[in-house]
DNA sequence: CCGTCATAGTTGCGCCCTCAAGTGTAGCGC
DNA sequence: GCGCTACACTTGAGGGCGCAACTATGACGG
């Protein structure tokens, strides 16, 4: 009881954190229900397929990976394990460091990616996009950038 | 191979979407190991007891609450039986229709958001609010706003 | 060469949540 | 009153994912 601070966050503004959270679990359900009926993947699993064809060579460090997807070493572990038993995905290791595998995309799994991203884009175009003109979404994205993207907390990993 | 349809969505604003995800998953995973860590709550527990902080009498009908938190029937059938096995809601039925039973905020529920909502304001102050300014925030929200809430497509739910 | 520490990845365990199916009640037309 | 459909809720099965603990390598100082 030292010092009672005063309340320091009113409710105002909490809406746009309820928006946040609330939009998000709508629309990835809806998003990650298309996927799996129409072509058996996850919201993630597709991500991690458009990281890959992206990437240098078609191939990623799994860590990497992990990071460009907002998931934990062992997440991405396991999402890989069931993208390698569907053929989509395969490891190659590192000549140079034993301890890396790194995750290649197959022509499988560049088909599939093919083949879904007609369906996910136009759920990402109704769900999200389709909403805003292109200013709003240039806003939106400038805004949305500066939230973190590491659990990390800002303050101790950008100080000076 | 009747028709290749020119590429719809080029890849220019999907930057927003992207932001969104990611943003997302990194701020609702360190929020959720806070409170889970601190208060042994999970986000949605945080939510839920807070929608039933702010209802009538301190009550709702788990549909109610399901849509409130965007979950499914079963999600919050699961949800309220840890928080019930926790003392922090108890089942209420209804008296004029024997189908519905309400979640109830115990006093110990009460106390239990009371001593995490210190926790877990500072953290989406810090991971979220805290990162823009009072009109940015309410661009934000108007934006965010507009974006579904319900699994179901706005072109069947609202039209005119 | 050897301890020490950091890093890449995997695995056991467990939670959360969804889908599909099932129960019990309400309301309605007949 | 009797089916029918609608609704509120629960349950069984299963998948996704995080945390903590563990293995295997690499890097570095002594």
């Amino acid at each position: 009881m030292t010092e009672a601070p005063a309340k320091q966050v009113p409710t105002r503004n909490l809406e746009s954190w309820i928006y946040f959270l609330r939009s998000h679990s709508a629309i990835t359900r809806e998003l990650s229900a298309q996927l799996q009926r129409e072509h058996g993947l996850t919201l993630n699993d597709y991500e991690v397929l458009l990281n890959l064809k992206h990437a240098e060579g078609g191939m990623m460090r799994r860590v990497d990976l992990a990071e460009s997807v907002v998931l934990t070493a062992s997440g991405i572990t396991r999402l890989l394990d069931g993208l390698e038993r569907a053929g989509l995905v395969c490891k190659e290791t590192c000549s140079s460091d034993a301890r890396v595998s790194y995750a290649k995309l197959t022509d499988e799994g560049a088909a599939k990616l093919r083949e879904a991203a007609g369906t996910h884009l136009r759920g990402v175009e109704e769900l999200f996009l389709g909403r805003y003109s292109g200013s709003e979404l240039a806003t939106l994205a400038e805004l949305l950038s500066r939230l973190p993207v590491t659990g990390k907390v800002a303050s101790e990993t950008c100080s000076a």
